[in-house]
DNA sequence: ATTGCCGGATTGTCCGACAATCCGACAGCG
DNA sequence: CGCTGTCGGATTGTCGGACAATCCGGCAAT
């Protein structure tokens, strides 16, 4: 058993449980704007619908409201989380401070992390450039954000921004027929990027907290227009 | 409706789920050491123990697993996580970020956080110098830190500190018989505070920054004895 | 030493049931 | 008209039982 490398560590097989089936349909199903915010999800029906018990449709449930994605009231069962500003502040303020810390972290974080993010940036802007749909466009855009907080090297840290980003998933679901300019970002995110590769740490970092707060903005106005 | 103010303002109730009590009485359970980290919890033992159904303590055990208090393996059960020096390490480096971020907040933080903060701190002391129970310091000091994190004003960030904590908690249930040099600690704390109140942030957070990694230092040690 | 098989224990999932609670409607009553 | 009480339907919270799938340890067979 010593010393010899695992000639199977290639190998894996995810069994995907029926709750996490489940939970996953529902998240899709959310963040698809299937399901409108504010939508009750009945339990008998879902469940018979998903041709899976109660039991199970509970559980995933449970999931969902856990992610922040769906909200309970005592005996009134849950529904989808409608975001109303306050949340949205409270989100963008949590996820300044988790990528601005990242940010801060550029010299010091491990190479393979820093290529991620630049792996995520060029993702991104070869989307923008192909004029992807805006769904790929919003995954890869927040994967570039995440980029920020994957160099703090945390798995919890990245857990958590990973939840911060299911409510703005499901703030962005709601306000999908307005086509922000992508462009701009990308151009932005590459100065961003730039910079930080010259060593301007502190120059990035207002720069990214000027973008939180632009794209704060953003979601807020256009959540207040219908 | 208007213009009025609520005359029922101050009055609440909370309504116990079943399951919220069967989490907080396990949750109580494994922080009072009664249940040792690793220990399995078996499903029917435990309901039919705690006097509920099976299906009410499936979910209790979900809620345990989501705040890291307890591990699931599929197909084999959910048993109390067993604090390895990598989690260790991370919670570590994620509080520290967190607390971090706050402290540099706190001149632009509300005065009301502020002074919950001086709250907690003086809590802490007299604690410290009554002599209190080893949990009651323990609980002290976590809400002084947890302090620092509610200047960020973020209720998801103070949340996400609060599951942080939780497994700090687990693991100092473990090592609850080593005494730490509490009073030394206050010292410290006191100081920090002052540093604050005079303006000098950057020397608050490199001290705090020195502290809790002496703080990850000790509790690997401690957990490395046995 | 490895493999194959068996039996008990435990989980994952399903089903049906029931009381408690909530909601809307509707009547009663000042 | 506004407020209060009541009723029925719908939904949740919790319960108990059931069963296949899976895991684990031991033991036999190769």
């Amino acid at each position: 058993m010593r010393g010899m490398t695992d000639p199977f560590g290639s190998l894996s097989l995810e069994l995907a449980s029926t709750v996490d089936r489940v939970a996953d349909e529902l998240r899709r199903a959310v963040f698809d704007g299937e399901l409108e915010s504010g939508t009750p999800l009945r339990e008998v029906a879902l469940a018979e619908s998903l041709g899976v018990s109660r039991s199970t449709l509970r559980e995933a449930l449970g999931v969902l409201v856990a992610e922040g994605i769906a909200v309970r009231e005592p005996n009134r069962g849950v529904s989808v989380a409608s975001p109303d500003p306050e949340s949205i502040r409270d989100v963008c303020r949590a996820r300044a401070v988790l990528e601005l810390a990242g940010v801060r972290r550029w010299a010091e974080a491990d190479e393979s992390l820093r290529d991620e993010l630049r792996d995520a940036l060029v993702a991104y802007t070869t989307a923008v450039r192909e004029g992807a749909s805006y769904h790929t466009l919003n995954e890869r855009h927040l994967a570039f954000h995440l980029g920020f907080v994957q160099l703090l090297d945390s798995p919890r840290l990245v857990a958590m921004a990973e939840t911060l980003y299911a409510e703005l998933r499901l703030a962005l679901a709601q306000i999908d027929r307005i086509r922000r300019n992508a462009h701009d970002q990308a151009g932005s995110h590459t100065r961003l990027v730039m910079m930080l590769e010259r060593g301007d740490v502190d120059g990035a970092a207002t720069d990214l907290g000027a973008h939180l707060a632009g794209a704060e903005r953003d979601i807020l106005e256009a959540l207040a227009l219908p």
